[in-house]
DNA sequence: ATTAGCACTCATTATCAACGAGTGCTAATA
DNA sequence: TATTAGCACTCGTTGATAATGAGTGCTAAT
């Protein structure tokens, strides 16, 4: 793409409006927008050949383009940037409860990744596309109990409640036999020790602090195995989506190949996390549209996604994928007020 | 429909052959059959109109039909499970392993939901169909041990540890405040009187037996409240369906509606249980074809499934779910199959 | 019982014209 | 100078018509 001053300079008021209305119209009917009736629809107090002419220039300045000679407009990727960045511009932050997220309804799931699905699906069904949670980073979980329980001679099973009252297991393999009785003591010194830590902090610290102990019921040397291996695995966060199948309704999905390409993508879930985990920093919607997200990997695709937190400190992404011509004025403020819905949830569950 | 006693003769050898062909083929091309090139296309050393004449008769007995006038034959459902059962009849039970079932996977997952859900994804993917798992219900699971621990003042989380090494975890609340010690004993005292035993047996004896108990450390009054909340839910088996994206890209399931009379059905997943547990009592393969999965509710779909087993005991259903023109040839050995997979790896490690 | 022959049906495909909504360009206009 | 009317042109869509071809049922001959 060669860059070109004269397709830079800022629109004028007019053509902002024609632009925005242009792609609205487009989202709502998918139809190519022509200057005659698109004027008449919209009652704009210009004529079809002065549209034509404004239609042409935001052609040129690469807003829009046209499926074929003698077709109307559609919006580029440009075009829905232009869109979504007046409208995140405009943005009321005040969106209602019609979205009706049952947050008592998740307040009760018991498995931590449960929570995080559950919103997934929640996502995906009001928005009528696919819904995607980029989950916590175990790190960063904060423990509240520790419970270890034998299950056969050298298995044992880690129990890990977190904060938020959501429960963590893990099955760890020892060499040594131990009883459950050495497992309760260990158990009640792990709890007292790290309640209120964050998996990372009780990493670090816990080796240092189990060579250092002298007097214990339990032998050091078991002890330092069973805590490697609980707690030495790098916790990854995880990537839920759900409702793909939503996305095979749409029909410009189901066109061509581009779905191909988008199920690619989605299998190959590290692109995506890496694509998700950007937004992690950043507090508000973000929107990647089209080329945007990957270059030109997935075509016709947009990501709506937040942060969302616990307290203060932004721990997951979650959002929306669909196409490039999806519903912004809806999928938008549906995604901001989920990301606070979530937080609100999570910051309360872990006081 | 009348009954007609001619319609009933059972087929002759050459009338079975052609039939089971035309379904075989219909299943392949999901082409009307015609006379002329299907005489070609398989050899038969008779002429197209006598092949015509045979479509004729079979037509007239219901196992064949005409999309329209001057169209080749389709199967319908009686035609389908003609070809089902002589396929069941001559069944060698010898299918090899190119499913490629990755069972050391699945006994590494340690949430009990979990293994099933891995089940289902696995039997959507090799179909390319739907996957649907029952579950076993909690009450036949055998317990191995059971640990209670504080959450908060009031919130305990219980943990069962199942004979197969899985997890089932449950959050219950009382109104008395517990000591994490009392618990510890408590659950000691659980663990050693009910190892072993069913969730079942455990809810029947569990009551007279905490009543009758005299000498304890932990308050009878608490430990019953505790039990009560524990074990006394019912706990119904589960319904798993995954891969429905696969059925939207099945063309005679987008066309039409038939999609929707699906996902209906999915959705009403009590309906979908119930005729998933009519299995539970079959040893071996059944198939249910279009109107005989629930009367014309749900048209143009089959159902194969086989229980699994725990030891001796059937305790769930799987299988699959898709168009009535599957391809049985397939999904019948890969159901099976999956049906014995499961059977030994639940038996093994419950062991 | 089988088959050749024949008239008939009907979905599919190709062709072609008419239509309509769109465009760009030019010249007249406010 | 920006706007607009007018005009020739493009091209996807629609509908009618005809040709094609794969299929059928029926009848009479083998």
């Amino acid at each position: 793409m060669t860059f070109d001053p004269i397709n830079e300079r800022p629109l004028d008021e007019r053509e902002s409006a024609v632009l925005s209305t242009i792609v609205h119209d487009y989202i709502e009917t998918r139809k190519p927008v022509g200057s005659r009736s698109f004027v008449q629809k919209y009652s704009f107090s210009i004529s079809p050949a002065t549209m034509r002419n404004i239609m042409f220039d935001l052609e040129n300045m690469g807003f829009l383009m046209q499926p074929h000679t003698s077709a109307g407009r559609i919006p580029t990727d440009k075009g829905y940037r232009y869109y979504v960045n007046s409208l995140l511009e405009n943005y009321s932050y005040t969106y209602g409860k019609e979205l009706s997220i049952n947050e008592e309804y998740l307040k009760r799931e018991l498995q931590l990744d449960k929570i995080f699905s559950s919103i997934t699906k929640m996502l995906s069904h009001i928005s009528k596309l696919a819904g995607i949670v980029l989950t916590p980073r175990l790190d960063f979980t904060v423990v509240k109990r520790i419970e270890l329980v034998s299950l056969d001679n050298n298995q044992i099973l880690l129990i890990l409640v977190t904060r938020t009252g959501t429960v963590i297991n893990k099955k760890i393999t020892i060499s040594t036999n131990v009883t459950q009785d050495n497992l309760y003591d260990f158990s009640k010194y792990l709890t007292s020790e790290f309640c209120g830590y964050s998996l990372s902090v009780i990493k670090e610290s816990l080796f240092s602090e189990l060579r250092g102990r002298q007097e214990t019921s339990f032998k050091t040397g078991t002890a330092l195995d069973i805590a490697q291996l609980a707690f030495n695995e790098n916790s990854e966060s995880e990537l839920c989506i759900d409702g793909i199948e939503n996305l095979l309704r749409i029909p410009e999905m189901v066109e061509e190949n581009r779905l191909n390409s988008l199920l690619n993508i989605i299998e190959e879930k590290n692109i995506l996390r890496g694509i998700m985990e950007m937004s992690m920093s950043i507090d508000g919607v973000k929107t990647l549209i089209g080329g945007e997200i990957i270059d030109d990997k997935v075509n016709g695709c947009s990501l709506v996604t937040t942060a969302y937190k616990i307290g203060n400190k932004n721990v997951g992404v979650l959002g929306v994928i669909g196409p490039t011509r999806m519903d912004y004025d809806r999928v938008v403020p549906l995604v901001e007020y989920s990301g606070r819905i979530v937080s609100d949830l999570l910051t309360q569950m872990s006081k």
